[in-house]
DNA sequence: CGTTGTCTATCTTGTGATAGGTAGATACGT
DNA sequence: ACGTATCTACCTATCACAAGATAGACAACG
């Protein structure tokens, strides 16, 4: 069960955890968005691991969610590929950060408890909707690959703050898929 | 000028950056890692931004000027990316860790002052590199497409433990340039 | 009455940073 | 050569603050 308090501390968590990682924010920032004080974050989440697993677990469920399926007749690779791009720019553009994942990503080894498990979990379950969704199409990209080109694209963009990376990766990606 | 000890202090702060980003050490932490006190680091860097600000430009120094020329006329495009994918591919291979900039520029809304400045020179530099590497080549990929599929793959190798991301990366682009 | 959600108040730890002092080296004027 | 001044690189001690976390009380609801 996830309450609404729960729902509204997560997503502030989620759209901080994205733009500056694990410490960019604080139980008492949590609090203060929301307008209750920190030792109630700590009622709902015990500890920082908890809330940090709860929100990658979630992000990941919605995440893999929205794609859809990868296995629909009526489809091509090609369509499946850009429903993907789609969600990585639709992110840049809406939200102007990352994927959760490729953030804790490269500090994956720096970040507490059971949450490295969630990332690679999240990476698993991508990679397996990729493996799938590319079925009887014939390319050198491997699915990883098509991740590493779409969630690098996506961390050049925000750091350069142009969207012209994110974008060329889509195309490029249709073009060859 | 740079002395030995501030060589030493950036060494361990650089290290620590590229495995879990800007606070995964403290003054107290470089500190007790070369055996003398907080305040001494101080002294040599009156700021962590002052600190964070040196390592990125030095890394970024001698990350390009590790790849030599780029206009060398009896190299090949070829060549000259496949020296750039090696030094990825080492930096994985010998310390586990990202490229200093990936790990920064994923959160580069939340670092300290010039620092992302100092991110967004790195890449500049890098576009630079390879514009001038790849001309004359024939290639849907652009220059910032090649840094992504390299630095995509290299978080993803770092977020999963597995080196297939970044080895499959190197093959990929070398097999189309 | 028990559960739920919140509060106040507090603890401990760790952080970046500063003030002020000290030993040793170097430079300079007489 | 001698005394003075300055500089370098470190030290001790401490500050103010923010962090995660906990204990215990309170009100509302069933």
């Amino acid at each position: 069960m996830t309450t609404a308090r729960e729902t509204e501390i997560m997503d502030f968590a989620e759209r901080e955890m994205r733009k500056g990682g694990l410490d960019a924010f604080s139980f008492r920032d949590v609090a203060a968005a929301i307008g209750i004080k920190s030792a109630s974050v700590h009622y709902h989440f015990p500890t920082k691991a908890d809330l940090v697993q709860r929100v990658i677990t979630r992000y990941a469920d919605r995440f893999v969610g929205s794609l859809g399926a990868a296995d629909a007749a009526d489809e091509t690779p090609h369509d499946r590929v850009a429903r993907l791009a789609d969600a990585y720019t639709g992110a840049y553009r809406q939200e102007g950060c990352s994927c959760l994942c490729t953030v804790l990503g490269s500090v994956v080894t720096y970040i507490p408890d059971g949450s490295p498990d969630k990332v690679r979990d999240f990476y698993n379950r991508l990679s397996q909707w990729l493996t799938t969704a590319l079925e009887g199409k014939s390319t050198d990209l491997t699915p990883e690959l098509v991740i590493s080109i779409l969630q690098g694209a996506m961390t050049l963009s925000v750091a350069v703050d142009r969207d012209a990376p994110i974008m060329d990766a889509k195309r490029y990606l249709l073009s060859v898929l």
